[in-house]
DNA sequence: CGAAATTTTGACCAGATGGACAAACGTTAG
DNA sequence: CTAACGTTTGTCCATCTGGTCAAAATTTCG
């Protein structure tokens, strides 16, 4: 009775509706927030979405935040797992080209997680702060010293593991986020499916050889 | 009396006490909107930031739209200008170069004209579309062409140019719009001022030579 | 089955917000 | 100086929005 629950109904147990009715408001939030970011989109908008009333939405979650935090905390999960897989054994080359592929695929298969991410860090990562400063920057820090073992191996090129990781965020991510316009400036010919074949062949290139000839 | 004036008052000619006031409001709405996104922000913080009442602020801009798209109009030209900059003539490994490092100095120097644009993209660019598909594409498709004569000739690489620019975009805008991650997750001492030497150094590596260590 | 617990709904509320308006106040040019 | 014009303010309104609540409907389980 007395410790710290934030979510909605559960005093003990959450029953099968529960289980089921919270995932699909959490789908229909997501479909809503990625392409309103929070204050623009309304509980209204996600009950719709989800098929449900408002009030209805409400017993499931308390307040309109709550869905926001619960999505984060699932998401964060799914969106570093790609650099989780990245792998202090095997090829250095192979492996940051894997995780590039992977990345990628994400923004292709993910774009409103993506989306959903990036309004909340543009906004100054308000709601999610402690995640970022937790959770993703131990991961970061892990694998930017993986990256700088492969440089003092003179596997790779001696950068910083930093910006590296960065770079690859931004290429990647920058196809999901900033969809709209990659579509509208390649036109509708080389706009099509056909883009992240592209990006990946454009990309794999870019970060082992760069654009010098030799 | 016919003609298509979207403004607010001017039925003839902006006054002094217009144009100054106009300039305000539109400073003190890129600080609000950039940090807040449009749906995010009210006309009464936009008022309060340029230091008048919200009625007053609405005698300048009749709708919270038309500030918000005056500005866009006249961020567009800043923003595009590194482009435009890029030029013909001129080693193009140089040029590249060169342009990576004032894209790179605009995300430091104007961090909240990036966070308005990608704000506006990430939605879907509902208000600025055919700014994208007018005059943006057409830089780029000009742009474009360029570097793929300095391919053509053997200058650089052979790769996509539309990647390559999206890929400049990308790593570059990154550092403003996802300040908060890039400092949170470099910590105190490496995410001070010198994180954009930091930056400037890496691309500048990435995109000539690649991460193969030759 | 039938009581208890869970789920759903309609009605309602308070505060925020975009915007209208007329009256008061300032500025400027003849 | 003063009339015309430009600027500012206080007040007001309709709508939207997050959230409450009690009652009704449904499900669960002994």
């Amino acid at each position: 009775m007395t410790d710290g629950f934030v979510e909605a109904p559960a005093p003990r147990r959450r029953t099968r509706i529960q289980r089921e009715k919270r995932d699909l408001i959490l789908e229909a939030a997501l479909e809503v927030f990625s392409a309103n970011g929070f204050r623009g989109s309304t509980i209204d908008q996600i009950a719709e979405a989800a098929g449900m009333s408002k009030p209805n939405l409400l017993y499931y979650f308390r307040r309109k935040e709550d869905i926001h935090e619960t999505l984060m905390q699932r998401l964060l999960d799914t969106w570093l797992a790609p650099l989780r897989e990245l792998d202090d054994v095997g090829d250095p080359l192979t492996e940051l080209s894997a995780y590039i592929r992977r990345k990628l695929e994400m923004a292709r298969d993910f774009p409103r997680e993506s989306r959903l991410f990036a309004n909340e860090i543009l906004q100054g990562a308000p709601r999610i702060m402690p995640l970022i400063e937790g959770e993703l920057k131990t991961l970061v820090d892990e694998k930017a010293a993986v990256v700088k073992g492969w440089m003092r191996a003179g596997k790779i090129v001696r950068t910083d593991p930093y910006h590296l990781i960065f770079s690859i965020w931004a290429t990647t991510q920058h196809y999901a986020d900033f969809d709209v316009q990659v579509r509208a400036v390649l036109g509708p010919d080389r706009g099509g499916d056909g883009r992240f074949e592209d990006a990946a062949r454009f990309l794999e290139r870019l970060f082992l050889d760069g654009l010098k000839p030799s």
